[in-house]
DNA sequence: AATATTAATCGTAATATTGCAATATAGTTA
DNA sequence: TAACTATATTGCAATATTACGATTAATATT
């Protein structure tokens, strides 16, 4: 196989996955901290900050962006990239939902 | 390759991807909302609830298990399983500091 | 127009993931 | 002890991911 069984589960479970998938790999963390760290959109130069090759990171860009986590727009010759807030929205709200339900349970036995 | 350079990022990347990674796939994120949704502990039948067989599921808790999400103690004849709150701690304050970064930027260009 | 710059795409090799049948392991019960 | 139940492990096939060199596409600059 290989292929996840995705028709098997709900829109929302699928939507989670994608999201958490797409965060699941150290450069795409170190892209998404660095857009963070320059506290605004960054016009290339992603390249330089992460030590693979440059087809290596526009793929890991492209894979944030498919994803909902980035935005890119063209900026006369270079890419201008960003953080698209509603992708981390969706996800955070989740890990608020798993927050909000672990303080009311109890957790006997673990 | 197919082998990620983890070497080259931080463990705090690294530990970030794992844990996203676990959660990257619709059965991982339905058993975590299954395990949320009984709202205490679980001992076996979480079988019945996936549209998988049962190997395919023994495998997913176990990626769940290994990246620290949940907790599995041996009861009796079947296997006690509930959220482990230390992982989901750490991923939820890295969407958090997302958050707090955000409120701060401008996004003038996206 | 020719050249340089920036980023995406293609092709490909190495490795990882997904899913399950078959089997193994371990505790429980008859 | 033998049969039953619950979960883990093994082995394998199909597919996905990761990484990068080579190339392409598009815009700037000279």
């Amino acid at each position: 196989m290989g292929a996840s069984k995705t028709d098997s589960f709900t829109d929302r479970q699928n939507e989670l996955a994608i999201l958490a998938k797409a965060l699941g790999h150290p450069a795409r963390i170190a892209i998404i901290e660095f857009l963070l760290k320059v506290e605004t959109c960054i016009c290339g130069d992603i390249v330089n900050e992460l030590p693979l090759a440059q087809p290596t990171v526009s793929q890991h860009l492209k894979e944030l962006k498919n994803a909902g986590l980035i935005k890119g727009n063209f900026e006369g010759t270079s890419i201008c990239y960003c953080i698209n807030e509603l992708g981390f929205e969706k996800i955070k709200d989740f890990f608020q939902d798993v927050t909000n339900h672990l303080k009311k349970k109890k957790n006997e036995c673990c």
